[in-house]
DNA sequence: TTTAGCTTGTGAAATGCTTCACAAGCCTCG
DNA sequence: CGAGGCTTGTGAAGCATTTCACAAGCTAAA
């Protein structure tokens, strides 16, 4: 399979949220055009899109609602479920430990750490809080897919490099800092502060 | 001024944290390479980068750290405070208005809001928690620039209708669900659970 | 069965972003 | 002062993504 880009790999998700919503709506197809109007784009975008993986269509008719969700969790990996362990039990790392968003997508958080004693010991909905020096035991025994880092920036880097040393090939990362990761390790980082200063940008330069 | 992409605003915020951080530490120029490191990206993309807004650096001796994060800061907005208002007092939300991210970047929470009464009355981090009722009068005494959105999905359309109804220009919405808002405001999305869908969908197709 | 009306799938064109490559310019050192 | 060594700024080239436009194909209805 040749490369497909980012930005085509976010439009599908959006497509298959918005086929769950019609699927639990009971309709059973959906035509390009409908798709495109969730996640704001083209029709020809969205066939562009699908192509890539194959041709999931009936010409005059659409897509079958049922059909083309399944094709896209197989395709985006969400036919089965995955692990998670959050690093860094502070607010954030808290609250995405608590977050509904991730069960209901097949994301399931299986452990949580943190350097600092005080917060260790107890659980989140269930998942036990530990202390940050399991992670590379732990790592083993709990088989993680993915990596979420809510710690300081600081702290980023070296932990990232403990995760790949331990064997971690996915990282999600929330720490306001670039981070450097060997080329098999897949590293995505949301940065909230700079979501704000492309905000920032748009404020000052509106209507420039 | 022309259009400038997304990604090359991105890029900017990055090169100011970097010269943020070389300032710091005393130093005085810094080439288009060393800028590089940082953010991933080449010497060349750097420079074009900075281009578009002018010419800021001594050929052979590179750009002075100050000058440039100065001129940075103006470019992208951060010269001023910017005020933040968060509506959704839930987990996520509460967690942002007390990220120190913010405030060190020039974001002051203003205002927090939520819907449930048992959430309201109380303050976080010395800002009010009030009745979403109050979000139109607020806006208009407390003059927000920002507003956060961090309600459940199927909440958020309606209250993104609110705030441009009462004036909000920028919205950064953590709710996983697309928006419509009129062509004059800014909407960005971070959506936490489509950051791992693709995270998943790499693992699925790594070695591809 | 034939026609009318839709909608897909896809090369080709258009647009946009990144990388290249090099002239121009600055600083230091001898 | 002149040469050497760097580094910027920028057209041009190269790539990547999006949009266009239309033939092909399906359904329904007469």
């Amino acid at each position: 399979m040749k490369h497909i880009a980012e930005s085509t790999v976010r439009r599908l998700s959006l497509y298959l949220r918005f086929l769950e919503e019609a699927e639990a709506l009971g309709h059973q197809t959906i035509s390009s055009g409908e798709l495109a109007s969730q996640g704001g784009t083209t029709s020809a975008q969205v066939r562009k899109d699908l192509s890539h993986f194959g041709s999931f269509g009936k010409r005059g008719l659409g897509y079958s609602v049922s059909a083309l969700s399944a094709s896209l969790r197989k395709i985006l990996g969400l036919a089965r479920e995955w692990r998670v362990i959050i690093v860094g039990a502070g607010k954030i790392g808290a609250a995405l430990a608590q977050y509904e968003g991730f069960r209901e997508r097949g994301f399931r958080v299986v452990g949580i750490y943190d350097a600092d004693a005080a917060r260790t010991g107890g659980s989140l909905d269930g998942v036990p809080v530990r202390d940050q020096r399991m992670l590379e035991a732990d790592v083993t025994t709990l088989a993680p897919d993915i990596a979420l880092i809510t710690v300081p920036a600081h702290a980023a880097q070296p932990l990232v490099d403990r995760l790949v040393k331990s064997g971690m090939h996915a990282i999600l990362n929330f720490a306001p800092t670039p981070l450097l990761v060997p080329a098999d390790v897949m590293l995505r980082s949301v940065d909230m502060a700079l979501e704000l200063e492309i905000l920032s940008y748009a404020l000052v330069n509106r209507g420039a």
